[in-house]
RNA sequence: GGGCGAUUAGCUCAGUUGGCUAGAGCGUCACGUUUACACCGUGAAUGUCGGGGGUUCAAGUCCCUCAUCGCCCA
């Protein structure tokens, strides 16, 4: 490669289009259950098959992307398996809206069977975008080992699931009220429901008794399920209507009789204090229904329209129009006795977004507390870690009150329930195959018609993308996975669900950490959807800015456990960090041969290096000590501000305009300082691989650490310099803290000229004056760095000139800055005096703090310590400070 | 109604176990093309760390309370 061809700026779309494919072909991706390294494993949150790239995923799959690559580095056997999920309601809604549209037929025209066929042929071309996309991005899966749910090995683990749950018990069959979604024609679980605020109103309907002795009013915000009421309640300590309990209400439109009766259910203080009961269309009513005895009438069809048992003025309508007519006929009788507007909660069906229906009906439940049990304690055991750690209350709240899993849907595409039921008497048998004869003789069976809701596949996800329960290799030594990264809106339909699953099925569990993503929002605050059209494509962002600028923005902005603001502008960030690595490179590669020992330190002269030089080093092992942790932390966002911090503020500001002068100087000092340069972007080139894989990849190559046939993605996590390593190089306590006084009387120096407009371009002569002889060997020691970073013609070390100057201080020194005629005694004045208060104010504080006797004795002594050395440097500064306003004063 | 979170510079946010003269990016202002980078450099300005109380030698950080906003569950 030849060393000079480096564009001035970095441009990302070539870059990444080669090293995924190479990455790809060469095998990185794919993991050897035969190989002796300890494992590491990451199932992806499957996404829809239907699905397109957003930017959530993005910020998932990068932040999974980021663990695989940092562990891969760390010597672990990694396995990331991606996979979609074949989402039930979704994809069959999605699919038959298009056959509509396109055909203008609905499902039934089809039949099943050509419908599935259809299914599948639309899966197969358009599914699985999503997983393709997810290669823009630099995603190391395996892909070998792509899964979807609906996969044949996949779909005989959910049949094994849930006939060893029948079997136990755990799963059954039986008449329950449900959520209903009348759209999509189907049962959903409790957590496919959303609630939502909505303005209603809440009327009130005089109910008379069927002795004729007057009424009782009740308050509804249904009117249209009066219809199939078969009680009216009161709460049994209401001393209204105590001596009307046993009385029968004659129910009006209807003309049934029905009795009032007290169930501590009702509040008191709601509406009128009573409530009219509708065991069929209601949860509650359902409960109270069930203690009293109550007939369950249905009003309602699958779709949303009155049935028969409605009453004939109604059979037909759609709800909302029974609503108005049942509103209409309840006012003309006079009835009606007042409207007012109320505020209440209607829930809404995840999928169809339309209201969900209550309904008695027949349904697939699995009984959940007997999973729930060990599932919550691996996870108050912290043998389950959550990050951040708070979701453990919801979880536990969640835990300690979980209802029965419907788990039956009304729809086609997805596992067929594996119940058979005989032509002849009805009998249930559950197995894998039709049963050949029934015990009633006969040998005719018929499949229950319904399959399993999506979520009863994707509970096995960690271990049937192994081949569960087929104890295969890869079960054997991918299985426990480490860490599922996977937002906290799924908490309870996917996680919890995994961790039972993992627990019942496998006996282990199915991840040890789990770490909850920020949700992202625009830049207003609110959630990405398409209705707002305010979800940026990511796959124009990687065009705009880069696939590393977009994924090292997204982990750079995303705290732990905190929602995240985006706009595309933000990837600028990332872009220009790209930049800079490239131009460092670039840099370097025009400074000469990359060093051939930069791999470690070993056999450094530490009598030749720079204070610069001990100074980086230092600095160096720091970040790879706070990298490691934040990482193992999944401090993602700490990382990557810790990295983005150092190669800017450190290596880039100083050590490499510090190298410009090393690099020309002696021999054997310029080596060493190359070396250290070049052992610099080595590490944290690798560092930032897991955040930036492709420029990483590209620079590592560019500066000839591996060759063409290697990769970064193959080369070893960097150690840590060691303790002792830095103190035999010289890079100790002492010099660090001489260094940093110098940086700051060169920004003192720096501050000064642009006080006075005095261009970085324009070389000046200096004088300094160093507060020791030490402090002045120090900087005579690498005079031409210190030149360099001043833009100094000369510095002469030397008392002040005679003459006006411009003054600068640190705790290092003064320096002078010789302006014959230039000075502007008032300005430079002001600037001291400024200088002088803020020292002055700081003097106090800290006297005063070593005043209390208190402090001083129960402070930790190395806080003391460094607050007297504070003490005694802002006191030395402050000194000298005055002394040169005394000279200007003069 | 119950639970959780947020409130720090004009904007978006960092700030681990209390030790801070409170930081970054963007934006603003001044100067700058000294060939790594204008996707840049140098410098500057800007904060009663939501209000009130408490614990402590020490509070942006811990506790209580109030206010506002947001999320989850009922």
């Amino acid at each position: 490669m030849s060393q000079s061809s480096l564009s001035r700026a970095y441009d990302p779309a070539e870059v990444e289009k080669k090293w995924y494919s190479t990455w790809e072909e060469r095998g990185y991706f794919h993991a050897d259950p035969q190989s002796d390294k300890p494992a590491y494993s990451i199932v992806i949150p499957p996404p829809n098959v239907t699905g397109m790239l957003t930017l959530g995923h993005v910020l998932n799959n990068s932040l999974q992307d980021i663990l695989i690559r940092f562990e891969k580095l760390r010597g672990r056997e990694v396995c990331w398996v991606p996979g979609t999920d074949h989402a039930g309601i979704a994809t069959q809604a999605k699919v038959e809206a298009q056959l509509r549209q396109e055909k203008g037929l609905g499902r039934h025209d089809l039949g099943r069977e050509k419908f599935l066929e259809h299914m599948w042929q639309w899966k197969e071309k358009y599914g699985g975008t999503i997983i393709r996309q997810l290669r823009s991005i630099g995603c190391a899966c395996d892909w070998e080992r792509e899964r979807f749910t609906l996969d044949p090995k996949l779909s005989a683990a959910v049949q094994e699931v849930f006939i060893r749950l029948y079997n136990k018990g755990l799963v059954y069959k039986g008449k329950r009220i449900i959520n209903w979604c009348p759209k999509s024609g189907t049962a959903l679980s409790d957590e496919e429901v959303i609630y939502r605020e909505e303005k209603g109103k809440l009327w009130y309907f005089r109910y008379p008794y069927s002795d004729g002795s007057g009424y009782v009013v009740i308050a509804t915000t249904r009117p249209e399920t009066m219809l199939a009421d078969t009680a009216v309640a009161v709460h049994p300590e209401d001393a209204r209507y105590r001596d009307k309990l046993g009385k029968t209400l004659t129910l009006p439109l209807v003309g049934r009789e029905i009795p009032l009766i007290a169930d501590d259910y009702v509040e008191r203080e709601f509406g009128s204090g009573a409530v009219k009961i509708t065991p069929a269309h209601d949860p509650n009513d359902y409960e109270v229904g069930l203690r009293h005895g109550l007939d369950m009438p249905e009003v309602m069809n699958d779709d949303g329209t009155m049935n028969k048992q409605a009453g004939a003025d109604f059979d037909g309508l759609d709800r909302y129009q029974a609503r108005k007519l049942v509103l209409q006929k309840m006012e003309e009788l006079g009835l009606l006795e007042k409207t007012e507007e109320h505020i209440h909660q209607v829930g809404y069906s995840e999928r169809g977004n339309v209201a969900v229906e209550p309904r008695l009906s027949d349904q697939w439940f699995v009984k959940m507390e007997e999973l729930a049990k060990p599932a919550l304690e691996v996870v108050e055991q912290e043998r389950v870690r959550f990050h951040p750690q708070r979701w453990v209350k919801t979880y536990r709240h969640w835990m300690e009150n979980i209802k029965d899993w419907c788990i039956s849907r009304q729809l086609w595409w997805g596992h067929r329930i594996p119940a058979y039921y005989c032509t002849q008497c009805n009998k249930l048998y559950v197995s894998k195959e039709s049963p050949a004869l029934c015990v009633c003789g006969c040998k005719a069976f018929k499949q229950d018609p319904d399959v399993l809701d999506t979520w009863f596949s994707s509970w096995l996800w960690p271990f049937s993308v192994f081949d569960w329960p087929e104890e295969s290799r890869e079960l054997k030594r991918f299985y426990p996975t480490q860490s599922l990264v996977t937002g906290p809106d799924i908490i309870f339909f996917w996680v919890a669900r995994m961790i039972m699953a993992g627990l019942e099925f496998t006996g282990d569990i199915p991840f040890s950490d789990v770490y909850f993503t920020s949700i992202i929002r625009d830049e207003e605050g609110r959630k990405m959807s398409k209705s707002l059209n305010n979800s940026p494509d990511p796959i124009d962002v990687v065009a705009q800015y880069g696939a590393d600028a977009l994924r090292f923005t997204m982990a750079y902005i995303a705290p732990l456990g905190q929602d995240i603001r985006y706009s595309n502008e933000k990837c600028e960030l990332g872009r220009n960090f790209a930049n800079k690595l490239w131009n460092l490179v670039r840099f370097r590669l025009s400074k000469g041969a990359v060093s051939s020992d930069w791999q470690d330190l070993e056999g450094l002269p530490a009598e030749r290096l720079r204070a610069d030089d001990k100074w980086i080093l230092a600095r160096l092992q720091r970040i790879v000590k706070a990298t490691g942790e934040s990482l193992q932390r999944f401090s993602f966002n700490e990382a990557a501000r810790n990295l983005y911090d150092f190669i800017w503020n450190e290596f880039c500001d100083w050590y490499l305009e510090s190298c410009k002068s090393a690099f020309e100087g002696d021999c054997a000092g310029a080596a060493a300082s190359r070396r250290i340069f070049d052992h610099a972007v080595s590490v944290f080139l690798r560092l930032l691989h897991p955040f930036m894989p492709f420029v990483t990849e590209e620079l590592y190559h560019q500066m000839g650490f591996v060759g063409p046939e290697d990769s970064i993605m193959l080369s070893k996590w960097p150690e840590e310099i060691s303790a002792e390593q830095l103190e035999q190089l010289g890079a100790n306590e002492e010099l660090l803290r001489l260094n940093v006084a110098k940086f700051e009387l060169i920004r003192a120096l720096r501050n000064l000229r642009a006080s006075y407009q005095i261009p970085g371009s324009r070389a000046v002569s200096l004088v300094i004056e160093a507060v020791s002889r030490e402090a002045e060997e120090f900087l005579r020691d690498d005079l031409d760095a210190l030149q360099s970073l001043l833009n100094a013609e000369s510095i002469e070390f030397a008392a002040r000139p005679e003459g006006a100057c411009g003054v600068a201080l640190s705790d290092i020194g003064s320096a002078y800055l010789p302006l014959a005629g230039v000075v502007d005694l008032e300005a430079e004045l002001a600037r001291l005096r400024k200088q002088e208060e803020e020292s002055s104010n700081y003097l106090a504080g800290l006297q005063g703090k070593l005043a209390n006797a208190n402090f001083v004795a129960r402070a930790p002594e190395a806080v003391v310590a460094k607050e007297r050395q504070n003490v005694r440097d802002t006191e030395e500064k402050l000194s000298r400070i005055r002394e040169q306003i005394a000279v200007f004063g003069q």
